[in-house]
RNA sequence: CGCGGGGUGGAGCAGUUCGGUAGCUCGUCGGGCUCAUAACCCGAAGGUCCCAGGUUCAAAUCCUGGCCCCGCAA
């Protein structure tokens, strides 16, 4: 057994998610990963400068051969691929689509590691999709190993591991079901080198499509309940980011001022009446009920800031300016936030400006 | 050379247009008030104003070059 050849594997993926699956399978003792596959470096970053995707900068830690194609479709390409003559094809979050050539080129099925719950979320962003969309109870969310045919994500299933969203973002839980993907990755492989793996078909009534997330997915809706408020902002972390733009306005008679805190207030007054804030939201605190405020109002405290949604008050505990880094609410209201009076003190809004 | 924002005590910022004693909100430390406090009052420590060169009697501020960070765009 020992002294068996190795398995050939191939890998493809591209982003975080699959450089997190690949490191894993790096580590299977039975096997050998003889490429990696990634998409084309692409323009990134300030400068515009080429940057590989993660998967890439893993695969050259690892010392991997690696394959940038733009596209899998050239005959040439395909018979590159089966010139290498792989026993597995793995792959997670390649983000291109495998034609029949390269799909029948290994010896044993192909298998893709998705983080969804299919038939649900088949697609690109089924993790933002699967928290932003069931925000109300006890969410659960999970992660599928199937078998890939050319329709996206439609293959049948041969396992699935489930895990409680509780209040993880998006991040986190691509992390975490990267690691449940890649185990039950090497159970199904184990199973069927061992000739007992079983897979079920995807129920077609019940699958549904998790679309690409775009920036303005990250426009925060104040007139929605704090939870799904947090469950959204949640999903938009750490890409692309919830967004709000913060407008603070001087509302003298609503604020119970001391007398030095009123003489404060009306010298930053006299500079602005009224300042707008473009922020990057980070996951907050949804809090008690705002019953009688309009949804978007803005309340502070002494270090504390909180935007009242459809029903209850939602406190933010981190934000980022423009330009600068995540910082605590406390201390955007310290530098940026000078002057202004407790209690209400401007609302926010979703429109971009 | 894709576009824009930024670098000022431990944190977040103002001051730069128009050069002239380093300022604000916090934090830290000490003292006071209080049954008590993250609240309030008094006091203190803490900064080569990113780096280098230039202009000037004088540079955080003006000029030249460089480094680093953030966003957009991809």
């Amino acid at each position: 057994m020992a002294d068996q050849q190795k398995r050939r594997l191939i890998f493809m993926g591209t982003p975080d998610f699959a450089a997190r699956v690949l490191q894993r399978i790096a580590e299977w003792s039975f096997g050998e990963i003889v490429a990696i596959y990634t998409q084309p470096d692409s323009p990134s970053g300030r400068g515009q400068k080429l940057l590989p995707p993660p998967v890439a900068v893993l695969a050259r830690e690892l010392g991997l051969p690696i394959f940038q194609p733009a596209s899998l479709n050239p005959l040439q390409v395909q018979q590159e691929f089966a010139a290498l003559r792989p026993d597995f094809l793995l792959t997670a979050a390649y983000g291109l689509i495998l034609p029949d050539a390269v799909l029948t080129a290994p010896r044993f099925p192909p298998l893709n590691v998705h983080p969804s719950l299919l038939p649900r979320y088949r697609g690109a962003a089924p993790v933002q999709r699967s928290i932003m969309e069931n925000w109300q109870t006890d969410a659960r969310i999970g992660v599928s190993v199937i078998r890939i045919i050319s329709r996206l994500d439609a293959g049948p299933v041969y396992t699935t591991s489930h895990v409680a969203v509780a209040d993880r973002t998006a991040g986190n839980l691509l992390a975490l079901l990267a690691e449940d993907g890649a185990t039950l990755l090497l159970r199904v492989v184990k199973e069927i080198l061992a000739g007992t793996a079983n897979s079920l078909p995807q129920d077609e009534a019940l699958a549904t499509y998790a679309p690409k997330i775009s920036k303005d997915d990250g426009l925060v809706d104040w007139h929605r309940p704090a939870l799904a408020v947090h469950a959204h902002i949640r999903a938009m972390t750490p890409c692309p980011g919830g967004r709000a733009v913060f407008r603070i306005v001087a509302q003298p008679s609503s604020a119970p001022l001391s007398a030095s805190q009123g003489g404060k207030f009306e010298t930053a007054l006299s500079t602005s009446q009224t300042r707008e804030w473009p922020l990057l939201l980070l996951p907050g605190r949804p809090g008690t009920s705002c019953e009688g405020h309009a949804a978007g109002t803005m309340i502070r405290t002494r270090d504390s800031l909180s935007v009242a949604c459809e029903d209850c008050w939602y406190e933010l505990l981190e934000v980022r300016p423009q330009g600068a880094f995540t910082m605590p609410v406390r201390d955007f209201i310290n530098g940026r936030l000078r002057g202004l009076p407790l209690g209400l003190c401007g609302s926010a809004c979703c429109n971009t400006a």
